[in-house]
Formats: C-alpha cells, sequence, structure tokens
RNA sequence: GGGCCGUUAGCUCAGUUGGCAGAGCACCGGACUUUUAAUCCGGGUGUCCAGGGUUCGAGCCCCUGACGGCCCA
C-alpha cells in the first residue's frame, strides 16, 4: 500500500510540473564522463601540476544529499557510489536550467556538467553549466544528520538504511571485500570454486531441520541444503582434489543474535591432508584476511581486543571442559551419569538430552563464553560427529575441530571420514539416536553419498566456516542482521494484515454463502497464533467487513 | 520462557505535580549569487502503539495485550 502523505504529494506535483516543462523525470540515459572519485582525482591532480592549462568540463551524477539555496544561487551536494562532491549552480550561468532547482528536492537523482573548480572555501565542485534531472524520488530521505536509526526499519528497508548510514554502506563494502579474499586466498592456494545444489531429496550433511518445498513436475518433496558437504566430497571423490564453495544454506530454526534462516557458509576440501592442515590454513586466511583489510590482526571488538594472529590456541574438547566446567566427561561416558553432573554445575539438561547433546551443552554453556582469543577447540567425541575420522588409537575422539573467536563459534572442520564400511555405521548410528531421541537433530543417512564413497575417497580435509559470523568479528557487530543485507524478521504488521486478507478471501471463495459471523468465527479459530494475537477483534471484522 | 527499558510529527528526540502536545532536521511560503548540518522571517503538519480502567480532566497513573531493544535461560 503506497502511504500518499504530505511528501508524497508535494513531490508528485514537482513531477507533474516537471512533465508540463517538457522534462522527462525519468530518463533513460546520461553520458556521464567521470565517477565523483574521478572528478575529485582530476582537480586535485591539475591542482598539484599548477598547470594554468585550461580545464575540460566534466558531467557527473548521484543523488542529491544536501541543497543549499541561495536565491539566485545554489550549492547541492552530489553522491555516487564513490564518494561526494558539490554542485555550484548560478542562475545567470544556467539560465532555464536553473528553474529546474525549484523542483529539486532531497534524494532525486542529478547529472551536472560544468568545470571543476574549488570554492572560495576550498570546497571541491562542479560548477554547474547545465544540469540533468536523472530520477525524480517521491518519498523523502530520512533526517540528514541522524540517519535512520529505528532498527525494524533499518532492516526492513535497507535501502533507507543504506542511503543515510555510511558506515552501513561500509560494512557491506567489507563484506564484498571478505568474500573477495576469501575467493582469492583459496584460488592461490589452487583450490577451484564450485556449485553443488541447494534443492535435494535428502539434507544430509549436518545436524539441523531442513526447509522443505514442493516440485510440482515431480510430484515431490524436495528439502533445502542444510550444508554443502556431501556434495563436495563427492568432488573429491571426482577427483578435483581442492574445491570450495560459498553459498547459502538454510536451517529452519529461530532467528536470533547470531542465527539467521538463510546463512553463507565457505565449505572446501582438501585432498591428501587433514585437519591439521585445515587448522594451518584457517589461522592463516582469518588473519589475512584482517591484515589486507583492516590493517591489522588486532581488531575491536566491543570492549575487547582480540589478535588474530597465528598461531591461534589449540585446545581439546576434553581438557576444556576439564579446565571451564570442573568435569571430565570421560569419567561420565552414559548420558545419565553426565546429567546429573552438568545439573549440580547449573546447567540445564533434560532426561531425553543424548550423551552428545550433553556435551554439547557444556560446550556452548561453560566453554565457549570464554573462548575469547582465538581458540581451536580440537578432538570431538565420536558421538557428536559423523562425519569425522577416528584418531588413530583413540577411537572414541574423532579428528576434528571448531575455531572460536569472542567466545562465537566460528568454523568447524575435520579430517573427512572417508570408511564407507564406517561412514554407514555412523550414519546409522544417528538414526538410531533420532529414535531414542526425537526432540534433538541428528544428521541423515545420504544413500547417494554412500555410494560415491564406495568408489574410494582420498584422505581429506575439510572445512566449514561461517561467512556471517566472520563478519559479525572482523565489523565488531554483535547481531548477525547487522552483517546480512535482508535479514529475516518475523512478521510485520503489514504481513499480518496481508496474511488476514488472503485468509478472508480463501474462505470466501470455499464459501461463498458464508455469512461475515461465520467468517470471523472460522478465522479466530483458525488463524495461527502469530497472526491472530496481532488483529485486534474489530480490524478483523472490518476486514471481513471490507471483502462482503 | 524470565527480568529491565522503550513505543510521542516523515526522521532524531524532549515532554514538569495529571491541566491547551513540543524542539531540531525534513516539509510549505518568503528573502538571499561562494554555502558547508548555510542563514534570516513566517507556518506544527499528530490514531502520543492498541484496548480497558481511575479521574472533572490521562502522553503521564493502573490493568491487559502487541511490537521492539538489552540482559538472562
Amino acid at each position: 500500500m503506497v502511504e500518499r502523505d504530505e511528501f508524497f504529494q508535494v513531490r508528485s506535483e514537482k513531477l507533474y510540473r516537471l512533465r508540463q516543462l517538457g522534462i522527462d523525470p525519468y530518463p533513460a540515459r546520461y553520458k556521464r564522463t567521470h565517477t565523483v572519485q574521478q572528478a575529485l582525482a582530476l582537480l586535485a591532480k591539475r591542482e598539484a601540476s599548477e598547470s594554468s592549462a585550461q580545464s575540460r568540463p566534466v558531467s557527473i551524477a548521484g543523488r542529491v544529499t544536501g541543497i543549499r539555496n541561495m536565491g539566485k544561487a545554489a550549492f547541492l551536494d552530489i553522491r555516487d557510489g564513490t564518494g561526494q562532491i558539490q554542485g555550484h549552480l548560478q542562475s545567470d550561468v544556467l539560465g532555464s536550467d536553473f528553474e529546474l532547482l525549484k523542483e529539486l528536492d532531497l534524494g532525486d537523482f542529478l547529472g551536472v556538467r560544468g568545470k571543476l573548480i574549488r570554492t572560495r572555501r576550498g570546497e571541491p565542485s562542479v560548477a554547474a553549466q547545465s544540469i540533468t534531472l536523472l530520477g525524480k524520488a517521491l518519498r523523502p530521505p530520512p533526517e540528514k544528520w541522524h540517519g535512520l536509526q529505528d532498527v525494524q526499519q533499518r532492516f526492513r528497508q535497507r535501502e533507507v538504511d543504506l542511503m543515510s548510514n555510511q558506515e552501513v554502506r561500509e560494512r557491506f563494502i567489507l563484506r564484498s571485500k571478505v568474500v573477495e579474499g576469501i575467493r582469492r586466498f583459496l584460488n592461490n592456494r589452487d583450490f577451484i570454486e564450485v556449485e553443488t545444489p541447494i534443492l535435494l531429496a535428502v539434507a544430509a550433511g549436518g545436524v539441523a531441520q531442513p526447509f522443505a518445498t514442493q516440485h510440482n513436475a515431480l510430484s515431490r518433496t524436495l528439502y533445502l541444503r542444510i550444508a554443502t558437504e556431501l556434495h563436495l566430497k563427492r568432488c573429491i571423490i571426482g577427483g578435483l582434489d581442492r574445491v570450495f564453495e560459498i553459498g547459502r544454506i538454510f536451517r529452519n530454526e529461530g532467528l536470533d543474535a547470531r542465527h539467521n534462516p538463510e546463512f553463507t557458509t565457505l565449505e572446501s576440501y582438501q585432498a591428501y591432508s587433514d585437519y591439521n592442515e585445515v587448522m594451518e590454513m584457517v589461522e592463516t586466511m582469518v588473519s589475512t584476511l584482517a591484515t589486507d583489510l583492516l590493517g591489522d590482526t588486532k581488531i575491536e571488538i566491543g570492549s575487547t581486543t582480540v589478535d588474530l594472529k597465528p598461531p591461534w590456541k589449540r585446545l581439546s574438547l576434553r581438557q576444556a571442559i576439564i579446565t571451564y566446567a570442573g568435569l571430565d566427561i570421560e569419567e561420565y561416558p552414559e548420558a545419565q551419569s553426565l546429567a546429573a553432573q552438568m545439573r549440580e554445575r547449573n546447567v540445564a539438561v533434560t532426561q531425553e538430552d543424548s550423551w552428545g547433546r550433553l556435551v554439547d551443552k557444556l560446550l556452548g554453556d561453560k566453554v565457549e563464553p570464554n573462548l575469547v582469543q582465538p581458540t581451536f577447540l580440537i578432538d570431538y567425541p565420536v558421538e557428536m560427529t559423523p562425519l569425522a575420522k577416528r584418531i588413530p588409537g583413540n577411537p572414541r575422539y574423532v579428528e576434528r575441530f571448531e575455531g572460536f573467536i569472542n567466545g562465537m563459534e566460528v568454523c568447524n572442520a575435520y579430517s573427512e571420514l572417508n570408511d564407507p564400511i564406517e561412514q554407514r555405521l555412523r550414519f546409522e548410528e544417528q538414526e538410531e539416536l533420532r529414535k531414542g531421541h526425537g526432540g534433538e537433530n541428528f544428521d541423515r543417512l545420504d544413500e547417494e553419498f554412500l555410494t560415491a564413497v564406495e568408489y574410494g575417497m582420498p584422505p581429506t580435509g575439510g572445512l566449514g566456516m561461517g561467512i556471517d559470523r566472520l563478519m559479525m568479528m572482523l565489523s565488531g557487530q554483535s547481531t548477525i542482521r547487522e552483517v546480512v543485507l535482508f535479514p529475516h524478521l518475523s512478521w510485520s504488521q503489514e504481513d499480518i494484515f496481508r496474511e488476514v486478507d488472503r485468509r478472508v478471501q480463501e474462505v470466501r471463495e470455499s464459501a461463498p454463502d458464508a455469512t461475515a459471523e461465520h467468517i470471523y468465527k472460522l478465522l479466530d479459530s483458525e488463524l495461527p497464533n502469530e497472526v491472530r494475537t496481532r488483529v485486534a477483534d474489530g480490524e478483523l471484522r472490518s476486514r471481513i467487513e471490507q471483502r462482503s
């Protein structure tokens, strides 16, 4: 629904007047000769050479972010993606073009052609010889000094956030550079980038609930991937010795500061390697990114300083739990006895928790918050990790590590299990555990993957890294929403009304004779709680009436 | 799930003891040919989150709910 407020009205009228004057407010193209950055550089270069050479006019284009109107002259701030420059408009120079200024608003896009000058106050400017409207805005930008602050609106209308908050723009430029840096790093190490399917018959390779969707032509339920792991290993099996994928994965779980239902991961697999080499790669990669992009391995996250310089601390999971929880998991090999010990330490546990789940809770509750400086926790119990290889001589543990920074998990890696017989058994164990612990997530048996491993798989070091969490760390943000351009949010009020209207329509179509009262009663009981509680009775009734 | 804080103009925010709903920016009208969050003169544009309650009178007090932020689980 378009809001027709005062601002919209006034700007619409300007739009109409412009068209009356024969001006196209949305021209198809404009011949820009310089970006703002190029124009500024050109001016600086000319001034440095102190040549008196006559300057040629340039054409720049961008959004009008400031207007200082002096009557027969005006100064406009023009911003493009590379920077901001001032346009100096004078009525005696511009003639009829100067009339356009009356219809110009903050937020409009404008082309300015003229010579580069520096004003009396030293501001680099384009002395306009002509101006061209490139795109009229019908809504005003947010307050120019504070920008858009409302958190919900910032995420729901990220474009407004981006246009008004420079640090937000810079953060997403950094994100692009981080991804680019990872690609370059891996390419330099002879990895190739591949793309694997998102729609799958079995969402395996991780421990999470998948989203389900429907393939109409095949009459088949498909799942959105929860990991890229199994297909990447099939690439390794096929002889692509070093592969990686940076892509979106989907996990059907709640939203909070660290979780978005879709997020980006890097997974890499390297044949003839193991988790020790992957550890080396991770600490080198992350510290290289920090040095290249932020200029230092020391980064500020809130009030703490984290130093990403290698080597990172290595600590066995068992030892970490002994240190931070005062508990040796080897002394409590049964879920029941371990749970009892955990209760004594005020860790919330349930009767149904599996042993692996309990260890995971210990890790999350007692260990993770303490791992502020970069730390690799290594060697995990086999129960928690169906895809990793056992440690020779220590078969209760697998060669796995997770990297933690600032109390947050940022990566997970294994010496990959390449024994097809054991891999099948480990998957079957997961299926068994699922039967005993219905409320928990376990990995799923993927027959196509097992067949692939049966063709023979080299020893391989694999890595999964959360790009969003890496970005949180590198940009010092405490929520994932600040590093995802368009994060998922719960129902907006507009969503709620749309959903109500849709359901009203649905009922009417299936039962054309239904009375308003009947529809009300039906929807009152059938609307999902999330929706029903956010529609007042009167609102619901009036929306039903509207449709009758 | 629990605790704390918040929701007031398009945006950023004030709002006294319960007594005519405010400021800055933005916007509208006017002045102004080198400004820098331009300046000057004039104009307040509102479902004070919603619904109840107390009261002569509620933005403010009470209850319920919604939404959001932070902290805890």
